[in-house]
DNA sequence: AAATATACATAATTTACTTATGCATAATTT
DNA sequence: AAATTATGCATAAGTAAATTATGTATATTT
């Protein structure tokens, strides 16, 4: 995913803002995406991402809905309306997290 | 820690930066200074600190000074040397994972 | 006297990730 | 034409950082 640690726990909130915008995406498709946005920082690797994916299927996140192009498979991912909620809900969790940490880069004490 | 999984991989960086303020610290202090600077985002557990404490000072980033202050034991840690690049480091890192996360929070194609 | 605060510690478990491997087809490069 | 890279999915074994649960001990507050 990345050398730095801090990412540990921003898959799931990463995966849902994007399906936030893109309304449906297969998970090739986001690791390109992540890729791309993110100028080569951040590389979603597949042991990390597919595991998560049907984690978020079964909590009732995301619905799937198979499609063959090109004679290959894919799978694609969009919000359900928990899923829609649930983002809403992580994007505020990251926002609040920012803001913390920021008080602890930048505090008032400091020099 | 937190309920938020966001906080995951950030102790380090939490610890290294106190102690660069704060020249020593012992682990009760840092767990209220945390509380303190964050108005109680943010707890950390004991059985998170104390690892992480023992963990920094096997790898040479923190020096340890035991004292006994009205009859209780406290092991103030300060940063070496090494503990103070890694610092450097650590924080460069925190600040590039905001920018890289805000880039995929607020993206150029975002409606 | 009892409860809370201060101060440390560790062991068992959980969880999210990394690393490694596997299968299959399409497109590109040598 | 053959080999490599890209596309697209999947899972299993191992690792690391946390959580949760305990434990010990003294000081302070209720």
């Amino acid at each position: 995913m990345s050398n730095s640690k801090l990412y540990k726990g921003s898959l799931n909130t990463i995966i849902l803002r994007l399906l936030s915008e893109n309304s449906k995406m297969y998970g090739y498709e986001i690791t390109q995406k992540v890729k791309e946005l993110t100028k080569g920082a951040l590389k979603i690797t597949e042991g990390a991402l597919y595991p998560a994916l049907h984690k978020l299927e079964a909590e009732g996140l995301l619905d799937v809905e198979v499609q063959r192009v090109d004679n290959r498979l894919r799978k694609y991912y969009k919000l359900t309306e928990k899923g829609h909620r649930e983002t809403v809900s992580k994007l505020n969790e990251l926002e609040r997290y920012i803001e913390t940490m920021q008080a602890l880069l930048n505090p008032k004490w400091a020099t």
